[in-house]
DNA sequence: ATAAGTGTATTAAGCTACTTAATACACTTA
DNA sequence: TAAGTGTATTAAGTAGCTTAATACACTTAT
């Protein structure tokens, strides 16, 4: 179930991108399974549909879905996400990490945080 | 010398602040050290001494910058750097790690990230 | 004392992005 | 045929960012 946090300063559209993005690869959804209608998922949230539109079309443009006209909207293979966002990603850690060693973090405490970040299969 | 980016979606203030952040942590703006004035560096880049102020006040919430009104504002100590933004970052830190490890990367090329993040002294 | 420079604060206006609303079209499925 | 799908467009309302124009209290140099 999703739900969304009207005190987040995101856009709606931003959020929904994350939890979906989340549920992809948590493997809470699996490759080729159908995600909501957009009509469906926003009644559910009581949003515009537009809002779930441009969502699916931006989880689509980094390979985390794809969309058919007229049967819906699916779970895309990981192996087809967007390089980019890889990139973006990497770039996110560097800079998080760089930060925090200025600040005085130890090497140590941040490596103990890329453990914690590993999958329990 | 700092240099504002007009395709950068974010907010000119959350520019701003970055780059100072950034040149405190890398040290080279020193503790104590004058920043320049409102008016001054809003007249250097061409935007609103508002602009500039928000920038300026959301540092000192943060620890980075001290102001004193009459005199100016400074850098401050990095021990006084707000305990949040570090949450802040350990936080971005494990979410853009772990969605890397599970778009496949490799535990030890995240570690190597970390490394790459070491400051050199 | 005076003048200039400092941070800080307020109000009003314009602009852009986000969101909603109301449709519409072409497609697929029961 | 009817219902459900993604997709697209236009119009309107709202909120945040930015600018502009001031103003005030303080500090520093003259």
């Amino acid at each position: 179930m999703i739900t969304l946090n009207y005190r987040d300063p995101r856009p709606i559209y931003e959020q929904l991108k994350e939890k979906l993005r989340r549920m992809i690869l948590s493997g809470a959804m699996a490759e080729g399974e159908k995600l909501p209608s957009v009509r469906e998922l926003a009644s559910q949230l009581t949003i515009n549909p537009n809002t779930i539109a441009r969502a699916y079309r931006e989880l689509e443009s980094e390979g985390f879905v794809y969309s058919i006209s007229g049967r819906g909207s699916f779970v895309g293979s990981l192996n087809g996400v967007d390089e980019g966002r890889k990139q973006q990603l990497r770039a996110q850690l560097l800079a998080a990490a760089t930060e925090l060693r200025q600040l005085g973090e130890d090497e140590q405490t941040l490596i103990s945080l890329i453990k914690e970040a590993t999958p329990h299969d």
